[in-house]
DNA sequence: TTGTACGCGTTATCAC
DNA sequence: GTGATAACGCGTACAA
């Protein structure tokens, strides 16, 4: 296996008794040869297994049939769904997905994004954790799309995002409605522009139902592991004698470890104290009391990104903004 | 924005006043140079924002700093564990990891070798879903990487693998301590030899007690959503009169269906029946009662992965077999 | 320090 | 209508 060589174009072009040129042209059928040529090329490529070389064929064309996704972390439900949903809409018209991981750490998306440039890529799509985002972020011009969170930036970049605002108006409303007064929201550590847009679903609300809602009813975990965070911040917040009937959380996991505070003090969920999650995350289906929650279609976010970013490398019409609208799924813990 | 231009190595070379050459130098730190040019040159890219063309130097070097992983199912914790602990051990030596998820396709397997192969990428970390892996897989000769998984080749490939027989062993080893008698063994449709490899720590361990083990016993699972299909297994099995005191999973999913089957019918988890799961996700630990598990170490997994193929990729000398050992997780379902 | 050939596929131009 | 020739894109590394 040592001696394996790459074989080029030329090789190919030698083997076949014909010219680079003609290969080229069988090879995307651009016409301007016969059948008997066409045949003996194919046979030939058949025969050696050639595999045109991408990195000559980017630097001629400068464009590498290939799109970054930039993504805070692809080991969780919600960002990987949309991860697979574009990857697989992206590889049905033939292009390939680079996923890079940043860990919600800047520094390393920005440093994806370089990479990404210098890779030629055609297009990115990208979960940002940054507040805002300079214009001379790469050095081609290739079409970027915003997903899921929208930094601040001056390139008018197009955006897709869930109705999130709306979802969280939809759950506060819905607890209302089952008679909860006391509403307390839960959020996990953010970029400052996400944070505010979930509260303010929250809080809409519960001021048009007259509910008292607040910094005061409002719970700001720290960054790290959410479930435990949770599960104390509602220790705390008990212990300084608050009241509580209703619990709307940023994620599923924070809601699972509200419901094991709760459980720990013996109340029962949902008759004393209901709760909603957010995301619609596999362990909501599977927790004890079942989670009811916010879902946001990620596969749909996925699919709707990779349909438009193509559009765009194509530089076809699109919308400039896009939301998809969440909906709620009610179980047990708002029964 | 339209008009931004791309900056090439020529275009920094004319602005500095030095030729490509020394810009070439400059950039790769390889000496050859004055400190003046240097000054000079680094103030030039500065100002234009150059990023170098990855195309052009992985045409000329054949080599794009770029690692291929092809994996089954991203939308997985366990293998989304890997994928992100190898991504970051590749960030750290700077390279890139490209992630191709083939859907437990072998068809979309052989498009991505084919697709990494004339992407230049440096060499490939495979979860194959093949069964069997020729060596005309690629034209290039570059380093695979086996993980997990380890289908029959002839290339003599390196393997990365967890002692999943071992942990099958220990599982059921645990249950017979505990007093289990009947115990039955969930198989969740995979290739053949994977299959194999899974049944014989249970048998062995069934056998060295002297308990009976069999096809029987063995329920095996198709293609689908395993948490629903198993749940459905278990009452069948159980309708036939059959008698069940342990269960061993070969998917926490799995595991979480049959523990819903076995409460629908009111038996108690775990005086009447004990349940092991595989691979430690997430939901084992959410789900009640909670679940005990084989523990596999994805992040280790990844972490070895990425080392060895860079080795590889290096020319250094490595291990050709490598096998991480499996711990039990005990929880609720086996107290 | 610099000039320049090279790597490889594409495409415009030219020839029959 | 068929096919060949050669320039091009851009960074690297050897020879000068």
């Amino acid at each position: 296996m040592n001696s394996k060589k790459t074989i080029s174009i030329i090789d190919i072009a030698k083997l076949a008794g014909v010219s680079t040129a003609t290969v080229s042209h069988v090879i995307n059928k651009r016409g301007r040869y016969s059948k008997a040529t066409e045949e003996k090329v194919r046979a030939v490529i058949d025969e050696y297994g050639y595999v045109s070389n991408n990195a000559a064929k980017s630097l001629k064309s400068s464009s590498s049939h290939t799109v970054g996704l930039i993504i805070p972390n692809i080991n969780n439900d919600f960002f990987s769904s949309i991860a697979v949903s574009i990857q697989q809409e992206i590889d049905f018209e033939d292009y390939s997905l680079f996923i890079c991981n940043t860990d919600n750490d800047p520094v390393k998306e920005r440093r994806y994004f370089r990479k990404l440039d210098s890779m030629q890529v055609d297009g990115i799509i990208v979960i940002s954790c940054q507040n805002r985002l300079e214009s001379d972020l790469l050095s081609r011009n290739i079409p970027i799309l915003l997903l899921d969170r929208t930094p601040i930036n001056n390139m008018d970049l197009p955006v897709i995002t869930s109705d999130i605002q709306n979802g969280f108006y939809l759950a506060t409303k819905k607890l209302i409605e089952k008679g909860c007064k006391d509403i307390i929201f839960i959020s996990s550590f953010l970029a400052t522009y996400v944070n505010t847009n979930r509260k303010d679903g929250y809080l809409q609300a519960m001021k048009e139902s007259s509910l008292h809602a607040g910094n005061d009813t409002i719970i700001q975990l720290k960054k790290g592991t959410s479930l435990y965070q949770s599960e104390t911040a509602i220790m705390d917040y008990l212990n300084q004698g608050k009241k509580i009937d209703g619990i709307i959380c940023t994620s599923d996991n924070q809601a699972i470890g509200a419901m094991a505070a709760l459980k720990r003090i013996n109340y029962s969920i949902p008759k004393d104290v209901k709760v909603f999650g957010f995301d619609n995350q596999l362990q909501s289906r599977i927790c004890s009391p079942s989670l009811s929650t916010i879902e946001r279609y990620p596969s749909e976010m996925g699919k709707t990104a990779a349909e438009i970013l193509l559009k765009l490398i194509r530089n076809e019409e699109t919308e400039k903004k896009t939301v998809i609208s969440c909906s709620l799924v009610e179980r047990e813990s708002t029964a």
